[in-house]
DNA sequence: ATGGTCGGTAACCGA
């Protein structure tokens, strides 16, 4: 099961770049954040002829998530049980038996902003949600973009973002918190470049110059982690012309 | 030097 996550930045605008990838790449299961497109401009037939199923929600303007899947997608979830929410922001689905719950975390702003605390809300409402979903789904993936850098060794200038948003202690200790749950971040299962990084800003040359954050996760549950393989960045796509400004991460696990 | 670049959408907001 090779399993991936990659937030597009548009997917109407990005929809050549994510065809290339698809194609080379073949996962199994490709989890989008940031698609930008109402369900009714979804490019579905596109994606279907590239041999993938897709389950989306999303909305004008702002979020949207969806998941891309060779096999079937059943159960679908769009929603946190008692959480009244119109950001499209969380996609749950169940593909040959794995639970894939897509997140598009919320970036949060400023520390101590408005947008900030609802990020923190958000997260403490999804980790008692993850909970009763990892008590049903013994193979459980939660992947996604967390705009969480989860240590300073996440971000390419950790005293400039000391306590900065996506870096702040309070979304750590949430990020360490969904971990408590028995999810374990599968990139840090393994050994891994120095300076390895999912989201470079668009300005200064961030790409070019590797300022980056890792803030694109792919945790697995108990049940699965020991079958994860590998767990790698895919930084080529970010090079490309017009390009979204972050990577894909892929994940692949041992099936049976 | 506190800027800078994208995408969506139509003057700015969000990231």
């Amino acid at each position: 099961m090779k399993i991936a996550t990659w937030n597009v930045n548009s997917l109407k605008v990005r929809l050549p770049h994510v065809l290339q990838w698809l194609a080379q790449e073949q996962p199994d299961v490709l989890a989008l954040q940031e698609t930008k497109t109402e369900d009714t401009s979804f490019p579905a037939t596109d994606l279907e002829a590239a041999g993938y199923r897709v389950v989306y929600s999303g909305q004008k303007t702002y979020n949207g998530v969806a998941v891309l899947s060779r096999q079937p997608a059943a159960d679908p979830v769009t929603d946190i049980p008692g959480l009244d929410d119109p950001q499209r922001r969380i996609l749950a689905v169940t593909v040959d038996g794995w639970r894939v719950v897509d997140l598009y975390v919320p970036n949060g702003s400023e520390v101590g902003s408005e947008k900030y605390g609802y990020k923190l809300d958000w997260l403490g409402k999804v980790r008692d949600w993850l909970h009763a979903e990892s008590q049903k789904h013994p193979r459980l993936v939660v992947l996604g973009d967390f705009n969480i850098a989860p240590d300073d060794r996440d971000v390419y200038d950790p005293k400039a973002w000391h306590e900065k948003i996506l870096c702040s202690t309070p979304e750590r200790e949430a990020f360490r918190g969904l971990l408590g749950l028995g999810l374990s971040d599968t990139f840090r299962q393994f050994e891994q470049p120095e300076k390895s990084y999912t989201w470079w800003d668009y300005r200064m040359n961030g790409f070019k110059r590797n300022l980056g954050l890792r803030i694109d996760h792919i945790l697995a549950s108990e049940g699965i982690r020991q079958d994860c393989r590998v767990c790698r960045v895919d930084t080529a796509p970010r090079a490309l012309e017009r390009p979204s400004d972050h990577a894909p991460v892929v994940a692949e696990f041992r099936c049976g």
